[in-house]
DNA sequence: TACTAAGTAATAACCATTCTTGTCAAGTAT
DNA sequence: ATACTTGACAAGAATGGTTATTACTTAGTA
């Protein structure tokens, strides 16, 4: 166990922003001014392995990385890409006609909206030009 | 209207593949030599706007496409990448509690599993190795 | 000490996507 | 009808996130 992997694991722990590489990378860089990105990719695969953070697919383009083990869904503002957990338990069975012959490993639900501080600042915004 | 878009809009139209851009670029490249993977992109956002087309995430990495504008669901399988639609709907609203101040505009579901072909060949991969 | 294995850093490579720019066609004014 | 303007378009270049490769370092061990 390496200082850099160390400091990328605490950073995590009961870390809600489900950031990203290269957030990591950029919050640790200071105290680790000699960690490449790529060992916080690497870390961050093992970390997935060992079922310790999950990778959220939820912002295309990047993936982000979330710490809490436990099942929960996710929203995310379209504007700044905040991702929130929403632990609510929604019961979602395909009924058989339905799966097309697949056998069903799990289901994903994403929810999508403007978190306050993007709609306040578009009210804002808005009134300036009025 | 360019021969190329024609083309590729008859391509998506009634297609229930669910293609990146470039299975598109591919499927097409041979009829049309001189067309670019941009110009399939271009092609892409422009119907998308009009709303002719949803772009998917649920294949990270990829950009996948819809020709459906019916609301529904997918399915995708984990091994070959397949996505098929899920016609069921689900009631999904989250309690005001759970908002946590966003203004919900959208979900998604999304529904993982291993589809009949892939499941087939890891069984008779399974009986080779035994 | 020498050997091994794991971890790391740096860089290059890769791929999907987006940006930029030159070209062309249609419309408009002269 | 001709020159000018505008806008759409395609092609190639560029970008950004991610992964692969390579060599170096460290720790553990015989």
């Amino acid at each position: 166990m390496t200082p850099q992997r160390m400091a990328i694991m605490k950073y995590l722990d009961g870390n809600t922003c489900h950031p990203s590489a290269a957030d990591i990378y950029g919050a640790l860089r200071e105290r680790f001014p000699t960690m490449s990105l790529a060992t916080v990719y690497n870390t961050l695969e093992a970390l997935k392995e060992k079922g310790a953070v999950i990778e959220l697919s939820i912002d295309r383009g990047k993936k982000r990385f979330d710490p809490n083990p436990e099942p929960h869904h996710h929203l995310m503002c379209i504007r700044c890409k905040a991702i929130v957990d929403v632990f609510v338990d929604f019961p979602l069975t395909l009924p058989d006609g339905q799966t097309q012959g697949f056998e069903i490993v799990g289901n994903r639900v994403d929810f999508y909206g403007i978190c306050k501080s993007c709609s306040d600042e578009q009210k804002g915004t808005t009134e300036r030009n009025q």
